[in-house]
DNA sequence: AGCACGCCGACT
DNA sequence: GTCGGCGTGCTC
């Protein structure tokens, strides 16, 4: 198909917008024409919407009827590359093609023109008199005449006030002029030397060198324990980007992780990259959003939305931590940003580097059939090696009643405090207790909105729903039959057990390490640096410990509850508990001392447990594999969510019994419908939820058989569907 | 998403 | 008889 690249004016085109309507419109091209992929603004209705020109006209649409382009943006055009890109996620996804767009441009001031801002450089005249004031100011310019300066950035750097600077200009001494106020992003330099690699990450680095080199596509798993030196590996495929001409994505899991990756990034680069994630100022993401576009931004670090950027020249993706489950969205538009890496990447012909020290199933399994390239990192950098792993069986050596530290582990951690060693003690669980009941009447207390249980958090003094967020007050009296006093907490989150330890060493020091305890990313990250100097000596903390921070001085940790993730019968109960296990147990030791890990658990021949004490993880994985492709599930089968919710309890169950019975579409590619049954999260805002569960084989199309399906059912106006393709998550 | 059009209950 | 409830449908 040969498509014209630009439309000649009055030509009529047809326009994606950013409005959730179903099809494309057809327009007349602006006076200037158009090229295709140009974002435009056009009229619809009363209003004027952001839009891109997706191709020729349709026709079929009176054409006397037709009304012009207002205006194409000043941006670069989508590239066919991008539009592809979006085409094929939303067919996968089974998202409207316009909530997709809306991804895209998620930029503020797009509809705006670039904004401009006043700067000024040497002028041709000198000053009839000079005074210190303005020679500061000549200086200045002088010293630095390559670049321009704002009035705000003369007065600070040369200590001087506005007045001094407009009298510069009305003597001609200095020029003032426009300039755009989105500046392009300092190139990074690939040049730069990086840290000397050992053997193994020398190895890994060159082979994915070599692709970026050809500019094809490839995926690589690059697989290696915490402190192999990934990061290292994977940013000289940055500079082999770089060095091609060619942008770079690099993915995080989390926003805390952002800042430290930037510094890591200007040591090796000299310079900061372009930053995107939902903590960014409006005015940084514009320009982001315009200088990725223009090719002024040539490295990109950001959270898993930065895979929706305009990128001109896209040659590398990293998904760091690429198991992590935080790259799957589950509001909103439904993707999972590792899958759309690999599906940007191989559109545009770009490298795709999966890093993790514990790759996810789909990851390893995909290695396995050959589709990824595997690199293994095995030795741990420098001197330091895995801790050693021990199980504490809770049956034989159980914590006294009301408490979760074990004997065995309280005597390890007093030993490090003598030797001046941190000790982490892991729990996944925020607050006090994760549930209140009452020794009067045996009410628990549930939240009013989703019906999930509240959990104390005794540091706000309140009860915080984990599902919905909902809060109130702790309560004295219960609220089932009103006997005041006879609310008891039970079980234990990071807060009681930091209770419980401090009670234990009375002298130690104790940090929590828990997202609701810090006011912001920023926050997190400071403590964090803290206690990695030292300002702790017992850390107590729920997941985000896992994630990528280094404590030189911990020699110790101690998982509370490793049947914590087992229970529940989730499809990646085990596989998670893995990877977190191996994670948090991966943050003890260092160069010049082993470090230790022990396991409480009620099973310690669990499977899974037994894998994460002998560290062999391919047998793990193995085991994994062969039990998930005997169910039938992913990776081995394919599996869909659909959530149905609505105000009325019965008319959503009626709507998912009807689903169910009129499964026909779904039956012609073998796929199955299991529910309709409450979803995980029964209840929200007063909505009821149910969800339903399609299975079906590999190869089967699973999503034009589930467009078919859903579109015979007619949804009353107040209830809502929604499709989740591979969900995470589900019971 | 907005916004108009349109068809049934409590008021002048 | 009319004002206004928000269900249905259209936007090039």
């Amino acid at each position: 198909m040969c498509e014209k690249p630009h439309f000649e004016p009055e030509q009529p085109v047809a326009v994606l917008t950013t409005q959730p309507i179903q099809r494309l419109l057809d327009y007349k091209a602006p006076p200037e024409g158009c090229a295709l992929g140009a974002f435009v603004e056009v009229p619809l209705g009363p209003r004027k919407v952001l839009g891109v020109v997706w191709g020729a006209g349709q026709g079929g649409f009176d054409a006397s009827r037709l009304r012009p382009v207002s205006r194409v943006l000043d941006v670069p055009p989508m590239t066919g590359e991008m539009r592809e890109f979006l085409n094929r996620a939303a067919s996968y996804t089974l998202t409207p093609l316009a909530s997709m767009l809306r991804l895209a441009t998620r930029a503020p001031g797009l509809l705006q023109s670039a904004s401009m801002r006043r700067v000024y450089t040497l002028g041709p005249d000198l000053p009839q008199r000079m005074t210190p004031a303005r020679t500061r100011v000549l200086a200045l310019l002088e010293e630095h005449s390559d670049e321009v300066f704002t009035l705000g950035e003369i007065s600070a750097l040369a200590g001087v006030s506005n007045s001094v600077i407009t009298g510069l200009v009305a003597q001609n001494a200095l020029q003032e002029r426009q300039a755009p106020r989105d500046l392009p992003y300092a190139p990074l330099d690939p040049a730069r030397p990086g840290k000397a690699l050992s053997a193994d990450q020398k190895k890994a680095a060159d082979v994915i060198v070599r692709g970026i080199e050809a500019g094809s596509y490839g995926t690589w798993l690059l697989k290696g324990v915490t402190g192999s030196g990934k990061t290292e590996v994977y940013l000289e495929a940055v500079a082999a980007c770089l060095k091609a001409g060619r942008q770079a994505l690099v993915l995080l899991p989390e926003i805390a992780l952002t800042s430290a990756f930037l510094g890591r990034i200007e040591d090796r680069f000299g310079a900061r990259p372009a930053e995107w994630h939902s903590g960014v100022t409006m005015t940084e993401r514009r320009r982001a959003w315009r200088m990725v576009a223009a090719a002024k931004a040539n490295v990109v670090v950001g959270a898993r939305s930065a895979l929706f950027l305009p990128f001109a020249s896209l040659g590398l993706i990293v998904v760091d931590e690429e198991h992590d489950p935080s790259y799957k969205q589950e509001d909103g538009v439904h993707y999972n940003a590792r899958d759309m890496a690999v599906l940007r990447a191989s559109i545009c012909g770009a490298e795709v580097v999966l890093a993790s020290a514990t790759p996810s199933l789909e990851s390893w399994a995909n290695a396995r059939a050959g589709k990824y390239h595997r690199l293994d990192l095995d030795q741990r950098f420098g001197q330091a090696e895995m801790p050693d792993m021990d199980v504490i069986d809770l049956r034989e050596d159980p914590p006294e009643r009301g408490h979760w530290i074990s004997p065995r582990l309280a005597g390890e951690m007093q030993k490090r405090l003598g030797a001046g060693e941190q000790s982490l003690l892991f729990l996944n669980r925020r607050g006090y207790a994760p549930l209140t009941v009452c020794r009067a009447c045996g009410h628990q207390i549930a939240c009013r909105e989703c019906d999930a249980r509240m959990v104390e958090h005794r540091f706000q003094d309140r009860l915080i729903c984990h599902q919905c967020g909902a809060s109130r007050p702790v309560p004295t009296a219960c609220p089932a039959c009103g006997v005041e006093g006879k609310l008891a907490p039970v079980g234990p989150g990071v807060e009681r057990l930091a209770e419980e330890a401090a009670a234990l060493f009375p002298e130690a020091r104790v940090a929590i390490l828990s997202s609701d305890l810090a006011a912001s990313a920023q926050a997190i990250k400071a403590r964090i640096e803290a206690i990695a100097r030292g300002q702790a000596d017992i850390i107590i903390g729920t997941q985000i410990v896992a994630k990528g921070h280094n404590f030189p001085l911990l020699t110790l940790v101690g998982v509370i509850d490793a049947d914590l993730g087992l229970q529940g019968g989730d499809l990646r109960a085990a596989e998670r508990t893995f990877q977190l296990m191996r994670q948090v147990a991966g943050r003890a030791g260092r160069a010049d001392k082993k470090g230790l890990a022990l396991i409480q658990t009620h099973q310690p021949r669990h499977p899974v447990i037994m894998a994460i004490l002998s560290g062999d993880d391919e047998g793990f994985w193995q085991a994994e594999a062969a039990e998930r492709r005997a169910a039938g599930v992913p990776p081995f089968g394919r599996m869909a969510g659909i959530v149905l919710s609505g105000p009325d309890q019965r008319a959503v169950f009626d709507i998912g019994n009807r689903l169910a019975r009129q499964s026909a579409p779904l039956q012609q590619v073998g796929a199955r419908v299991y529910g309709p049954a409450p979803a995980p999260v029964a209840r929200i805002r007063g909505r009821h939820r149910v969800r339903l569960l399609v299975k079906a084989e590999r190869a089967a199309p699973l999503q034009s058989a589930l467009a078919d399906w859903v579109a015979a059912v007619k949804l009353p106006a107040n209830m809502r569907l929604t499709i989740d393709i591979d969900p995470q998550s589900f019971y």
